[in-house]
DNA sequence: CTGGCGTTGACCAGGGTGGTCAGTGGATAA
DNA sequence: TTATCCACTGACCACCCTGGTCAACGCCAG
């Protein structure tokens, strides 16, 4: 472990995101580590001289990601910000930027969340209910509800807007990676972001 | 072919159910026959009795799916209503009740949208640009856009609302179906659906 | 020249693949 | 009763891929 993190930054990260990306397409169980080595351009041996089982780089991957996001949100001073949308603009934004080194995180982080194979269930449902149980509170934590248009039930509103901004990220993934040609349009993403979260504001506050 | 359409209709709807779950779950290369056979509780011979291939069942699976959902969704005759949100909520209705005789149907539905494997995609690709450029528009035609609030782009909205409404019947699905014992609890859902379709309404109408 | 170490990839036993086909059992017709 | 039929079974095929190992290699510092 501690030679993997003594690696060069670009080859951890390749090994890191060649996991990411064939764990989120496959699970766990059908991931193949030989799918990954090849797409990290390293050999097999290599990745068992610093991992001990396909699991335990699994469970890696996923601290990592977690830990990542979890600590690049709360870098930031705004998070606490006690409007909704402004917060959840913090988010975007930061989904954008880990995104750019880290293509797969978020498609790998649903796909753990929704892991069912008895081989890493255990130790990472532990994990996931401390994320869930603890993390999710806090980052909903102190929300000013009274911004809402009267008649709209904040709780059933604020799911929406989660659920509204997860489909908006996807389709924004989708639709500026297929030209991987150089540089990613940041600027366009961001804008168009902001296009939807100001219809959320003018549609759901008063 | 015609003998698959001769079995009892319980039977039938088992090998189809089973294909839709192992097909959802796994995409195409990736599924097992031998899952298929297990779940449906037939013998592999018999499934290649019916079907001449692996391929030829997901293909046939595809094509009883969306003809299925198209038909069922015509053949009610309030689907020319104006309002976005009333055909919204007819088309959420419909959702539920194919969902009781396949409850993967439209999960296969989303996963063949995505399916790359070199082999399904020509046939596979011709049938879902003919429903997405032909189908999709004729579902979405003669909207009333003027009921919209002031300040709110039409397009956007109804992007934003069609994500939303997929993202409930996600979430209604995962949270009604794990208690198999016995009935589906319909009448909850559609209240449920009734209340989101209430608050997009407040929301995005002036 | 030596030892150490990051790295390689051929190799292993085991299991899963889509598809086949000789055979079974129960129903129908003579 | 016997003969024909056919839906249906599951052992079997040749092949591919699996997670993990390990002897050997190349390159470096001493």
């Amino acid at each position: 472990m501690e030679k993997f993190l003594a690696l060069e930054a670009e080859k951890r990260e390749r090994i890191l995101n060649a996991g990411m990306k064939e764990f989120a397409a496959n699970g766990f169980d059908r991931a193949s580590t030989n799918a990954i080595v090849k797409e990290a351009g390293i050999s097999k041996g290599l990745l068992f001289h610093y991992f001990t089982s396909k699991k335990q780089f699994y469970l890696y991957l996923f601290q990592y990601g977690a830990e990542l996001t979890m600590k690049e949100f709360y870098a930031a001073e705004e998070w606490r910000k006690p409007d909704l949308l402004d917060r959840l603009e913090l988010m975007m934004g930061m989904k954008l930027e880990i995104w750019q080194r880290h293509p797969e995180l978020f498609r790998f982080l649903e796909t753990a969340y929704l892991e069912s194979s008895a081989a890493v269930q255990p130790e990472l449902g532990e994990q996931l209910r401390i994320l869930q149980n603890e993390e999710m509170p806090e980052v909903l934590s102190g929300i000013d509800l009274s911004r809402f248009r009267e008649g709209i039930e904040p709780g059933r509103a604020i799911q929406l807007i989660l659920w509204s901004l997860e489909k908006v990220g996807d389709h924004l993934l989708k639709q500026f990676k297929p030209e991987e040609s150089g540089a990613v349009p940041y600027k366009e993403m961001t804008e168009e972001t902001k296009r939807y979260l100001e219809l959320l504001r003018r549609a759901f506050y008063s």
